[in-house]
DNA sequence: GCGTTCACG
DNA sequence: ACGTACGTGAACGCC
């Protein structure tokens, strides 16, 4: 394989392909550049990786082609190109004049066509070929010296077809696969093919016979009678469809060869188009000395570095002003053990105020305490629950704050992934500021706030505060349209402080307890450990998917049940079904389930303890969940095990501070389909509620017509799961799966179900089609989320939209309420001055550590606020215990 | 960096 | 014909 590379690139495929795999990005000018940007980076990747020394793309050409002229049906069915795509094929083709590459188009013919030329030319000039796309349809040109690049899934998978590859994928010659189009027809092309034919039957017939003449030759040891009739009857239609369906190879191309042997870019002018279409990461890639000044100049923002002697005046004018945002500089991440670096304070219209903290930390302190704690002066901020952290551990309380960017962006979009502020600046002011990618760097070496000048530092946090003021009004606006400035005021505002006090005061943990349990844990693993190995008759590492695969599947011989999209299947449910089989499996089911105690919980929990408080400082994420619900970090101290004795011992090891502490653990009972019988308005369900009746036997007792005396623990179980479905969004499949019933069997269920809670039914209705009429589906407290997929014409991704259309509302609602209790709780607690103080919330349960001395009263508080928080339909109830560690609560 | 598995509500 | 339960985060193997 010595011989000289071409390449030729489908880029009308390919384009496509990038386009309808990327979001719709676009410039600041709004030209759309998602299949452009896509196109680049493949085409990137591909001529890195493999060189060619003749490079070439093609482009198919609008317009009929020749195969119109046979067939005026010919690719009738396509939808045309949408404007925001095509309007980004002339950029191409300039950028690729800028990059040196050669380009054909052709009237009448196909990018495929010209590529099939090529591969032609290719092989009388001894050329190694690679044709990349995204058609599969190419397959039918591999030959010994031409192989087809194809996208697999994205733009980043790529999978190369050989002759070898398709015979062994196909069971037939790539020649073959134009005979197969012929059969089978292209839907997507409109080409008809033989009815009743598709790429079973088609392969069956070309193994059997070679190709469709012989088919007709020997069309009397055709098996099948409707088969053999309809190949007899459209034998036109297949010799047309193949017509059709076969790439041309012989079209008259006004090239030479050596016209595509490959160029350097001429990085003068592709420089300022990328700079044009925004690509700063190819830009990247160019050298440097052709980038425009530009780029690397830094963008200036005001600032005033100031020192002690001038922070009286300061203060003077933010008494005047009666507002004022601020941002603290970190020199990491983590906020419970970095130093502050410096903060940036600034008025509305005062350039930043930066204060290094490295030298006027007290006086700091000691001048501006006021003015945080005072409740006549607003503060405004973006990430605010970071610099309430901050001051809280510069003893310095917070009242009064108004805004945090982050937060408003969070409930006007709760499924955006990026909420950086240069994102709310390119997004609302149409500006990007200081790159703190740009600044430290990224990767290994990263640099530190404290490695770069004061300067600096001035100017990144003066950028973060002017965008702060002037995003304030225009989001603010939008809040107010969107009929959330309850919720934001009431709700999410004041929960910042309140997960910005839970991660300041953390949760105590027994580092001796978790190390007890953790050599319990090991000697049980190590006896694991050789007992399966013994077992297997072999070593192998047993944390490995993989290797267990190749173990139960291949050595064991075990029935697979399940695969993956790269091997066999060996999760719980996939071993469950093989317990019978082997008893190396109860084995390995028992090893993962110690592994991941050990690994995640004993392990993973110790090297989180702060050596200074001794607590575990988990971080708080108020923005990820579409749903509104919080999500918790380093550690994840939501996902802490209770299902099985052996993990929830887990959390002997969460205690209070004792012995002055214990733990209170209040959870809600049932939030969630209390909420759905309050918004369904199900008469059934909500008289069932309100009269405190176990629900999940209630519904047994409805589902299976029996007296709620005679439900036995199996059907409480089954309806259980039907509860639970509803909530998800339920589907026969899934219950089926959950309960290991068939699917008839759920269906019936679910019937059942449906047919006796009218309300809940007509409430799944109204919501799909609402969530479709409107694009959003909303919480109690009009918290929005987006559901696009609803309108979907794939019905996998239609579906998704709908359980989600369902699921949200309930979630949703449930998150809402513990907040708004959360809310109640940390001020009540405050405004009582108690010591007792909330510390974790697990989505329907609060811990509050509780002083001896105010276990009465908090018991009662507690309870009274989080079953008052809201009122619906339904009562709420909360259960309520106390203990001296989590273990113990429950 | 992605896929698999498994911990929670 | 399709192939799914909703919402998360962490550890690990593998490339």
């Amino acid at each position: 394989m010595n011989d000289k590379k071409l390449m030729v690139i489908d880029g009308s495929s390919l384009i496509h392909r990038a386009f309808y795999a990327l979001p719709l990005l676009s410039t600041k000018d709004g030209l759309y550049t998602n299949g452009i940007y896509g196109f680049l980076t493949m085409l990137y990747r591909i001529r890195d990786e493999y060189s060619p020394d003749y490079l070439c793309v093609a482009f198919d050409k609008k317009g009929p082609t020749f195969r119109h002229k046979e067939y005026k049906e010919y690719k009738g069915t396509r939808q045309s190109t949408p404007t925001e795509l095509a309007q980004q094929f002339p950029v191409i083709r300039e950028i690729l004049h800028a990059m040196n590459i050669i380009y054909l188009e052709m009237d009448e013919y196909e990018a495929d066509d010209i590529a099939g030329t090529l591969a032609k030319m290719g092989m009388t000039n001894g050329l190694d070929t690679i044709l990349v796309t995204g058609d599969r349809d190419y397959l039918q040109l591999a030959d010994d010296k031409v192989s087809i690049l194809l996208t697999k899934k994205g733009i980043t998978e790529l999978e190369i077809y050989d002759r070898e590859k398709i015979v062994e994928e196909y069971g037939i010659q790539p020649e073959q696969l134009i005979d197969l189009k012929g059969l089978m027809g292209d839907k997507s092309d409109n080409i008809p093919g033989v009815p009743g034919i598709g790429e079973k039957t088609g392969l069956k017939l070309l193994r059997e016979f070679g190709n469709i003449e012989s088919i007709y030759e020997n069309i009397e040891n055709v098996s099948g009678k409707k088969l053999k009739e309809n190949l007899v009857e459209y034998e036109n239609i297949a010799y047309l469809s193949r017509r059709l369906g076969e790439i041309i190879t012989n079209i008259p191309l006004d090239v030479d060869i050596e016209d595509l042997r490959t160029k350097t870019e001429d990085w003068e002018r592709l420089v300022p188009l990328y700079e044009e279409y925004e690509f700063k990461s190819l830009l990247e890639r160019l050298p440097e000395e052709f980038r425009s000044k530009d780029e690397e100049k830094e963008k200036k923002f005001e600032y005033e570095i100031i020192r002690s002697e001038d922070f009286e005046r300061i203060k003077e004018s933010i008494r005047k002003k009666g507002r004022f945002a601020f941002k603290f500089l970190t020199d990491g991440l983590n906020l419970m053990e970095e130093e502050t670096i410096g903060i940036g304070i600034k008025l509305e219209d005062t350039p930043t105020y930066y204060i290094d903290l490295s030298k006027d930390r007290e006086e700091f302190v000691d001048v501006f305490r006021a003015e945080f704690e005072d409740k006549a002066i607003e503060k405004i901020g973006y990430q605010l629950k970071d610099d309430i952290i901050l001051l809280f551990r510069l003893g310095i309380g917070i009242e009064n704050y108004v805004y945090d960017g982050i937060i408003g962006q969070y409930l006007i979009n709760p499924s955006q992934n990026d909420y950086s502020i240069n994102k709310l600046s390119e997004e609302y002011l149409n500006y990007y500021g200081v790159d703190r990618e740009a600044l430290l760097g990224k990767g290994k070496s990263q640099k530190s706030f404290l490695d770069i000048d004061v300067e600096h530092r001035a100017n990144y946090i003066s950028f973060i505060l002017e965008v702060v003021y002037k995003l304030r009004p225009i989001m603010m606006e939008k809040i107010e349209q969107l009929n959330m400035k309850d919720l934001y005021y009431d709700v999410e505002l004041p929960l910042i402080e309140v997960l910005a006090y839970m991660e300041f005061v953390g949760f105590k943990v027994d580092e001796e307890e978790l190390n007890r349990l953790g050599e319990e844990y090991q000697t049980e693993v190590d006896e694991l450990t050789k007992d399966i190995h013994e077992l297997a008759g072999m070593e192998f590492n047993i944390n490995s998917p993989k290797q267990i695969g190749e173990v139960l599947f291949e050595k064991l011989e075990l029935p697979i049940i399940k695969r993956t999209k790269t091997g066999y299947s060996t999760n719980v449910e996939v071993l469950e079904k093989l317990i019978d089989h082997h008893p190396i499996i109860s084995k390995i089911l028992r090893y993962r389930q110690i592994v991941k105690l050990k690994s995640t919980y004993i392990d993973g929990l110790t090297k989180l303890i702060n050596r200074d408080t001794g607590r575990i400082h988990s971080s708080f994420n108020q923005t990820i969940t579409t749903t509104g619900r919080i999500s918790s970090t380093e550690p994840n101290l939501q996902n802490i095990p209770v299902r099985t004795e052996d993990g929830r011992k887990i959390r002997r090891a969460f205690v209070s501070d004792r012995p002055e502490y214990r733990l209170v653990d209040a959870d809600y009972s049932q939030i969630e389909l209390r909420v759905l019988a309050h918004i369904s308005r199900d008469s059934k369900m909500i008289e069932a509620f309100s009269h405190d009746l176990d629900i999940h036997q209630k519904t047994a007792s409805e589902v299976f017509h029996l007296p709620m005396e005679e439900v036995t623990p199996e059907y409480r179980n089954n309806a259980k799961a039907v509860n639970f479905g509803i909530v998800y969004g339920i589907s026969d499949y899934g219950l089926s799966r959950d309960l290991n019933i068939t699917r008839k069997e759920a269906k019936e269920y679910i019937d059942k179900y449906l047919d006796n809670y009218k309300g809940v039914k007509s409430f799944m209705d109204d919501i799909i089609h609402e969530g479709k009429n409107n694009g959003y589906v909303e919480t109690l407290l009009h918290r929005r989320r987006y559901i696009p997929e609803l309108k979907a014409k794939n019905f996998n991704v239609r579906s998704f939209g709908e359980r989600i259309a369902l699921n949200t509302p309930i979630q949703g609602s449930a998150a809402d309420i513990i907040k708004i209790a959360m809310v109640r709780v940390y001020r009540e607690l405050k405004k009582r001055k108690l010591k007792s103080r909330l510390i974790l919330q697990v989505h329907d349960e609060l811990i509050i550590e509780t002083h001896r001395d105010e276990e009465q009263e908090i018991l009662k508080l507690i309870k009274d606020i989080m079953e008052n928080s809201i009122t619906l339909d339904v009562p709420l109830k909360v259960d309520i215990e106390i203990g001296d560690s989590w273990y113990d609560t429950h």
